[in-house]
DNA sequence: TTCCGACAGTGGGGTCGCAAT
DNA sequence: ATTGCGACCCCACTATCGGAA
């Protein structure tokens, strides 16, 4: 197959608004594929390379981004030679790799059309922006395999990705499904949580349920086979090696076949409470002198949940039931706390339920999470049986300037610049972005109102007379070598903007610092 | 007919590893 | 030695479609 077919459709499926044509088009295609090509077509349409990020951004795309690079004159390049291209460039290392690098992208973009160059550069960029990624590329391959979706979607999320189901499916049909099964050493997507405004909501919520502590570090899907033991990400990425502690901790589980999901974190040396994020998050990250980072700053694995153990799957039983089989598992410090509120009606059962969220926030941790006690574990979904609750503060700040915004948001003012009022009263000091929370009128209000103020304007960023206030939504602090008072908000989001409010009333860094 | 679940899009800060300067 | 880029960790929120109620 062209890559100009799946250029075609992808631009189909771009200028079509309902997610049906949007299915019917991806199936079309899929079904024209043989099931060799498949896999990549599907990867494609649903808006990644097969070989993942391979070393290019914006600034080596900038480039040849079209029209930069004089397009070939008729389509010739087939799915198969461009996917040997990727494969190429995703090898390439040392020194003079990103010269390199860019040679080869824009060789691939010179044999390209301009439709086939576009497709490559949201590819290589990830930002397909055709209004379908891994979800609606399932339904697409549903449709074309003529498979129930949910059948298909559970697969999937067994297998941990699209494309080689996709496959199977296609070439022999929905009894392929069965091959797909969760087995231990393979990572599944993990379940995930929505957001609930109190503790009280949740808890009415879901009824029968499970209020645990929600600790604020990396997620990680450990697996056991014997010696053999795999950790995984969120995003599941093979983190084993990084990670010798969370090994250690699970050979010492008395099962010899499990996978757990949970937590890790770390302890501050110095106070013995919860490590900050950054912390725990620069340890995952670090693959230089393992050993060492390990001793500077070691790793708690704390789990919640588990999906199999003893070659047995658990994914499909109640909650209560996998807890059961996690207490018989682990000692109490390798689980999260828990509180069953057996009885949601009763206000005694709701005030243990608060004082639990309070007493969790007192140790230090980020919230809680409520899970019905009934709900099976839904891998790759964000389910509604698990809530989660997180303190919110709220704090009045000055917009210094805005940075016009892309894709839907062209044309309007949307990243704004944050200030809280310096301690001396002289002027404003920035303390973070944000671009949430904003529904299109107030795009189009803040976009009018800061044209007004505007006092400068490089062409993506414009600076204003520091007069309008928002007021701030965010969850923390953090430390910031970014920002000049050494701090920086955390899931910084827009509540409103409070044209009524005068500048020079505008919460103080001082504030800021003292509300933590 | 209305409501609501699921999706995609639009980006935020920090940290690490690596190449370029 | 420092800077810039890319990948990936955490993530909030709104608009939209389409099936459920």
């Amino acid at each position: 197959m062209l890559l100009a077919r799946v250029a075609e459709v992808s631009r189909a499926v771009a200028a079509v608004p309902a997610r049906s044509r949007k299915i019917a088009l991806l199936a079309e295609l899929f079904a024209e594929a043989t099931p060799e090509e498949s896999p990549l077509v599907i990867a494609y349409l649903s808006g990644r390379l097969p070989q993942g990020r391979i070393g290019v951004g914006w600034s080596t795309l900038k480039e040849v981004v079209p029209p930069a690079v004089p397009p070939a004159a008729a389509p010739a390049l087939t799915l198969a030679g461009v996917d040997a291209a990727m494969d190429e460039l995703a090898a390439v290392a040392g020194p003079g790799s990103q010269a390199e690098r860019t040679r080869r992208v824009r060789e691939l973009c010179a044999a390209a059309t301009t439709e086939e160059q576009e497709l490559l550069v949201r590819l290589l960029s990830g930002e397909v922006r055709q209004g379908a990624l891994d979800a609606v590329a399932l339904e697409g391959v549903a449709k074309a395999a003529a498979v129930p979706a949910t059948e298909l979607r559970r697969a999937v999320m067994l297998e941990g990705a699209l494309p080689p189901v996709a496959r199977a499916v296609l070439a022999d049909g929905r009894a392929a499904l069965d091959r797909f099964t969760l087995r231990v050493g393979r990572p599944v997507q993990p379940m995930l949580a929505h957001t609930a405004a109190s503790v009280v909501e949740a808890v009415e919520a879901l009824g029968p349920c499970v209020v645990e502590e929600k600790l604020d570090g990396i997620r990680v899907q450990v697996h056991r086979e014997g010696e053999d033991v795999w950790v995984h990400t969120r995003s599941l990425d093979d983190v084993t090696a990084r990670l010798p502690e969370v090994v250690a901790a699970a050979r010492e589980v008395p099962s010899e076949s499990f996978i757990l999901d949970g937590e890790l974190i770390a302890l501050d040396p110095g106070s013995g409470r919860p490590a900050a994020f950054q912390f725990i998050a620069g340890r995952v990250g670090s693959r230089a002198d393992v050993l060492g980072a390990q001793a500077a700053l070691p790793l708690i694995p704390v789990f919640f949940d588990v999906l199999a153990a003893d070659g047995e799957a658990l994914v499909d039983r109640p909650g209560r039931e996998r807890n059961a089989v996690l207490v018989r598992l682990l000692p109490e410090e390798r689980r999260v706390r828990r509180l069953e509120i057996t009885a949601p009606e009763d206000p005694a059962g709701r005030e243990a339920a608060e004082r639990f969220f309070a007493d969790t926030l007192a140790r230090g941790h980020e919230g809680v999470l409520v899970k019905a006690l009934d709900a099976p574990y839904v891998a790759g979904r964000r389910g509604r049986t698990w809530l989660k609750v997180k303190p919110v503060h709220t704090v009045d700040l000055v917009v210094l300037a805005a940075e016009r915004g892309s894709g839907r948001r062209t044309g309007y003012l949307s990243n704004l610049h944050l200030g809280a009022r310096a301690a001396d009263g002289g002027g404003f000091v920035m303390v973070g972005k944000t671009f949430k929370g904003l529904t299109d009128a107030m795009l189009r209000w803040q976009t009018d109102r800061l044209a007004e103020l505007a006092v400068e304007d490089d062409g993506s960023t414009v600076r204003v007379r520091p007069e309008l206030v928002v007021e701030i939504a965010y969850d923390g602090l953090q430390r910031s070598t970014r920002y000049p008072a050494g701090i920086t908000l955390r899931f910084a989001r827009v509540l409103r903007h409070r044209p009524d409010k005068p500048a020079a009333e505008a919460d103080t860094v001082d504030t800021l610092l003292g509300e933590g």
